[in-house]
DNA sequence: TGTTAGCACTCACTCGCAGCGAGTGCTAAC
DNA sequence: GTTAGCACTCGCTGCGAGTGAGTGCTAACA
């Protein structure tokens, strides 16, 4: 007995209902709905063969049957490989983009709810990461008499701030020659590169020890701490889906969304795909046994690459997902692209 | 009828167990665990006599009263005026922010953690604001042949950052200068002013027309946006309460809590006390009909404030959470403080 | 006059049970 | 190979009795 057409036609079958109204689907429902020209008997005999093949559970005797992972896992592959992957809500993703400002945390943010309210699930967004950051520039600014704000401008177009403490007072014309020689000698090095370095320009100016020792623990928590931004929009779609209906699951699963530490591992984890689609067990999250995540990735620039990641019920439509992650990750490596002004420009 | 000293002793204790219990309190209850030295007979009538007042409510005939915002009110006036209220957490807090990072929205991010584990409710920091940040330096760094990176650093030691774009090809040395002429003409001004001002520059620099008015163009949106970063912690700490046991009423704050802007308007209302409690209606929230809010000031450095604030159902703990806030906000408040190198100093 | 014991009454909540109906598997006929 | 028919399963709904916490009232007591 294998999977012949007819199977695979009615599994699809299934599997649609199945994502539209979260209720185990009978053999007459098929036979009805979808006019296969076939009895409720015929599909019965069939989605019996399916159960027996692993694309079918039944959660009790005299239920429908429900798709299992492995259904949705035989779904998600003949998308990716067929569909080619329209882009159709291209025009209003495109809209919502218009006319903001352009600092990158708030472009994660926001592509993080337009991502969220399009597909009606929780939606996450990973900013630029891989290769490390290099510096690209550095500027120690007074902040009172005596404390200096250490602004690092990276080329992921990243900045880090944080404020140096010192004992005696400040001078800003120091603090200018002093970034300037930072500057000098530590650009395009990376974080952990120019750590090691900073030994070596302290003793270079004993003068400013104090302040450039502050600068390098600075360095040294900056490399260390490495909190990249999360941005998260719609948590509280996941509230809208029966699955979610117990208190128990939500609440786990919500505070899985406050732990953005683990919530970047889980979403980060690159496959060597563009897109990632993992189906409940494939998930390896435990909080997320009946829960799948699409992930994407955009490429900035200067070939960094950062994540885009939906997270929704197994039974989640993939073909609107993929559909939306596919134009927004465009719209992503656009915004952030090789210097192309087009997105940009429009504003 | 008045609210003498008996009454007032029944209705504390009324209020106490339902914090504890947020089960409709009896009669019988009261006189038994809380030795008043009184039948529950008697007790029934004073809290008649109470529910009158209108410091009670009785969900329906057979059950037991439960306070009203009313009550809560006299609760939290009296705990406001008399307790003076304590700081004896000052050791865990401490001990939580000693080895941290010193960047602003990291450590915003982590007062929320703290605060929201600390309660086990859910915890909002804002930023400081109030009096209009003013400039302190202007630092343009190229990111890619044409496109810069606009780092304005400001007294409240915020970093705002944004791309602009041109068309020609930038030179190093000449965004170099720039920088140098904006922070020289910009310095000391807030946001609104430089906008004013931008006119005059670019007429006075007209070499570098396209890259000042992208400049321009950046600090107009960057002053008409001002998001500023809302902090969340433990927004799923509402869900271990039995009063958002209805998916409808968690679903609605939760998606209170994923608007930022909303949340911060509620959050930063400011009173004229160092401390405000809104309980149930006086939110003016009608998704908080039933939650109160704690919100606490503190001040940086240069003056300007910030807020925290705690949300919980009405029957919050709070004694418990206006310690802890106490605690929270002079650590801040020393944190972004006057210079005095305290709590830094620890690291 | 304030306090208390006693009692009737209310009413949400739980539990068990019958009935319903969607759905299945099997068998026999087409 | 397909389909009609039928017996069977079993979760879900609704209902009614029973339970118990809690109240208000009255009458007795200090």
């Amino acid at each position: 007995m294998g999977m012949d057409e007819r199977k695979f036609r009615i599994l699809q079958a299934i599997i649609d209902d199945y994502i539209l109204t979260a209720v185990p689907v009978g053999s007459r429902t098929i036979s009805k709905k979808y006019d296969m020209g076939l009895s409720s008997a015929t599909i019965r005999n069939e989605m019996s063969d399916l159960e027996e093949l692993g694309y079918l559970d039944q959660p009790h005797v005299s239920a429908g049957r429900v798709p299992s992972a492995k259904a949705y896992r035989l779904y998600v592959d003949q998308l990716l490989q067929a569909g080619r992957l329209r882009t159709d809500s291209d025009m209003a993703l495109r809209a919502h983009f218009l006319g903001r400002t352009r600092q990158m945390e708030e472009v994660m943010d926001h592509a993080a709810q337009v991502l969220s309210s399009l597909t009606n699930y929780t939606a996450v967004v990973l900013p630029p990461t891989g290769t490390q950051p290099r510096i690209r520039n550095i500027q120690l600014v007074s902040v009172s008499d005596n404390a200096a704000l250490a602004v690092i401008v990276t080329d992921a177009g990243v900045v880090r701030d944080a404020v140096i403490r010192v004992s005696e007072e400040l001078d800003q014309d120091a603090l200018y020659s002093v970034s300037r020689t930072l500057t000098g000698e530590l650009a395009g090095k990376t974080l952990s590169e120019a750590v090691e370095r900073m030994p070596e320009i302290i003793r270079g100016m004993q003068s400013q020890a104090e302040l450039l020792e502050g600068f390098g623990d600075v360095m040294n928590t900056q490399q260390q701490a490495n909190h990249p931004h999360v941005a998260i929009g719609g948590t509280s779609n996941m509230l809208n889906y029966p699955e979610y209906a117990d208190m128990e699951k939500a609440r786990s699963f919500l505070s899985l969304m406050e732990t953005r530490d683990r919530l970047a591992d889980i979403i980060g984890q690159k496959g060597e795909m563009s897109f990632t689609v993992r189906i409940g067990p494939e998930t390896g999250v435990p909080e997320m046994a009946d829960c799948s995540i699409v992930t994407a990735t955009y490429t900035t620039g200067n070939g960094q690459q950062g994540t885009i990641g939906v997270i929704g019920p197994t039974r989640m439509q993939y073909s609107r997902v993929l559909e939306v992650m596919n134009t927004m990750g465009r719209q992503l490596s656009e915004l952030f692209g090789t210097g192309e002004d087009d997105v940009l420009k429009l504003e």
